[in-house]
This record gives structure tokens, C-alpha cells and sequence, in this order.
DNA sequence: TCAGAACCGGAATTCAGCTTCAGGTTAGAG
DNA sequence: CTCTAACCTGAAGCTGAATTCCGGTTCTGA
């Protein structure tokens, strides 16, 4: 007889009974309460602030999550989920560099939009999050395909790694204090910024 | 009579009376101590570790600071300086590019080091720092100077900003987790990324 | 050498947030 | 309709870390 389940696997494995219908309703409430909060503001949101915005009630947050991590843990696991969805909607392009920048500018025009998705990248990594881990995995494996279709096509320098994609993020994100910023610090890596002189 | 004087002014207007021995001595050692835990773990480091290393109470630590921020502001405010002093250095040079480069690599050395100065550098800008935005000041003025000259030498491209250096370091920043990340981060920039098929 | 201002130590206090828990409520099976 | 397991509430409890406070200690000028 648990008292205080954590229905917060990300992992879809049905609980034994399905939740009861005001359950699953409050539930839903409190992701997209948690979401739009952490979105905007990213960890700093209080969970009795999460609660009131939902309408409920914090020991009903704790009724679903076991703590504040396991919540922050389902709503980055849902944008890892959408942003796999985006690398796959980007590799179905036929040429290879719109690809990239599809993938490239999806990836972060959803960072830009999301604190709590940019401190899951930027900070270090939390082990609570290890569902998200699998995720990541087939996240990268796309990028992959998606970034050597680009230097086969001769549009990225031969050397280009997957993992300068991240290299890239992270320096976009570190700059996305202002709106604008993030995209002069791309087209200065994508276009070069040495000279004539070089 | 003043109960806990806060002698972390930045700007050096001598106190009325100097600091008797032992307390200039203790100052000294905080300084340090607060110095190098900072550089090492950052903000997360706690008052009563830096006391203990520094070989006192806690209450001395709020003798000479008047909290945490304001040791962090001071601690913070010495990098800045040295780093205005670095960039005085690099503009020493005569060849403009080598200018450019010693501050930038300079700099970013000198955050590898130092994650209270990142922490500085990345984070929001914390309004009780008012001391270092003269120091920024100055900074950027001689940036301002370096980056103009390697233009005009034709090694930087015509439309480059003394912002987009800002923009680079913290790109660069960011990816500090590993130390070869971003060294690889500033190649790409300065290389560019895109291949013969652009 | 001595008085007393300046200084120091560190236990006690404060405070902000997370988390728990002892009841009250309600969905929904029978 | 009834009963009860499942659910909800939110004040109280807990925790970790900053900050205070005051009795004791140490400089230093006379």
C-alpha cells in the first residue's frame, strides 16, 4: 500500500489501476502550470507558486511528483521528446544544408523559448534525469546523420563533428540574454569571422 | 560609531583610520581564501567554509564585508582589473591580429580559471556590483581599440563589433565544462564552419 | 605598563523553500 | 445509493545556509 506514488516515470509503463479522472485532470494541471513557470523562469519557481497557478493544492504536487526535480524532470523530458520530433521532421528534408539549419534554428528558436530546457542543457548534468538520458541518445543519433548528410554535400568543413553541434548550442544559449544576440553569434560561426587578411 | 563597517569599497578612499595589523592581516586572509574557493566552485561555496580556511569565525567574515555578495563583488571586482590590465597589456602589440588574439585567449584563460568569473560574466547582472561596471568601462574601451586595429589590418571582417567579442566570450564560456571544448569553440568561430559548397 | 577601542569567535537566530502529514473530500465500483 | 480507497488541502515541520550578537581577546597610543 505506497503512500505517495510517483506516477512520473517517463518511461510509459501503465500504473497497475488507472489514475481516477479528477487524479489524471489535476495532474495535467500541474505539468502545465509547472511548464509555463519553469519555462519562463526556469528553476527559481516556487513549488507553492506552481500549485496556486495550477489551482491546487502543494501537497498535490507531491502527490504526483516525489519532489521538485522529478517535476522538473517530466516537463524537460517532454521538450527532449518534442525536440527529437523536430531532428526527425528536419533529416525528412531533401537538401542536406536545410536540414541543418532547420534542426540548427528549431533546436534554438525552442531554447530561446524555454529557460528550463536551456538550464537542462547548459547546466551540469543531473543524475535524478536519467530517462531523459535515452532520449538524448536518439536525439544525437539523428543529429548525426543530419550533420554528415550536410558535410558529404560539402556545405559543412570536413571536420565537423556531431559533437560541435552542442558546442554551438551551448554558445548560442549562453547568449540569449537578448532576443537577437543568439543569432548574430550563429551567423558569425556559420560565415567565419576572420577577414580578407586572414 | 558604526557597528560592522563594510570596508569592500572597491573605489580606494582610505578609511578614517587604517585598519589596525591583525585585521588588515585577516582582510587579507579572507580575501584569499573567499578567492580561491570562489575560483574554484563558484558562488556555491559557503561563508563558514571560507572562514574556516581562512583560518577565523564567521563573524570576522562579516566584520570586513558586509555579506556574501559584497566578498564576491570584491573578489570579482580584483579579476576585473586584472583583466583591464591584460588588455592594456595586448594592446601593447604592434601586429593588430596578435593584439586581438592575446586578449582573447587572455581572457578566456583567465575564466577557465576562475568560475566566480564566469559566474560574473554569465549570469544576470547583479545590480550591487556597481563598482565593476567602471572597471567594464574601461574594458571595453580598450577592446573597442584592439578590435578596431584588426580591422582595419583587414583580419577581422568589416561589420565586426566590439559587442560581438562579448558574444564570442560568452559562447566560448559556456563551453567550459571540458577544457578543449571551448578552444574548439573559438577555432570554428574564427575558421568558420561552412565547407567549399556554401 | 595599561586602558579601552577595535577586533574576533562561534553558538544562536533567522529565513526562505521544500516536504510532510493529519484530517476532510470525492470518484466510482458494486 | 453506499462505502471506501484514492485523492486533496495547507498549515506545520524541517533543513541548510546566511547573518547576528555579545562576551572574551588583542592591539596600540600614551
Amino acid at each position: 500500500m505506497p503512500r505517495n506514488v510517483n506516477y512520473s516515470e517517463l518511461t510509459m509503463t501503465a500504473p497497475e489501476r488507472p489514475l481516477r479522472a479528477d487524479a489524471r485532470r489535476n495532474r495535467e494541471s500541474v505539468l502545465d502550470a509547472a511548464g509555463e513557470l519553469f519555462a519562463q523562469r526556469g528553476d527559481a519557481v516556487q513549488m507553492e507558486e506552481i500549485a496556486e497557478r495550477a489551482g491546487l493544492g502543494v501537497g498535490t504536487l507531491y502527490r504526483h511528483f516525489a519532489d521538485k526535480q522529478a517535476l522538473l524532470a517530466a516537463i524537460i523530458g517532454r521538450r527532449f521528446e518534442a525536440m527529437t520530433a523536430l531532428a526527425r521532421a528536419a533529416d525528412e528534408a531533401s537538401d542536406p544544408w536545410a536540414a541543418f539549419e532547420t534542426l540548427l534554428y528549431g533546436y534554438l528558436e525552442s531554447a530561446q523559448a524555454d529557460a528550463a530546457f536551456r538550464f537542462a542543457l547548459l547546466g551540469p548534468e543531473e543524475p535524478s534525469w536519467n530517462d531523459i538520458a535515452a532520449e538524448k541518445t536518439d536525439f544525437s543519433a539523428i543529429t548525426e546523420r543530419i550533420v554528415r548528410r550536410a558535410i558529404d554535400a560539402g556545405h559543412l568543413r570536413e571536420d565537423f563533428r556531431a559533437d560541435d553541434f552542442v558546442l554551438i548550442t551551448r554558445g548560442a544559449m549562453a547568449n540569449m540574454t537578448d532576443a537577437r544576440n543568439w543569432r548574430r553569434h550563429v551567423t558569425l560561426l556559420l560565415e567565419g569571422i576572420r577577414g580578407p587578411e586572414r
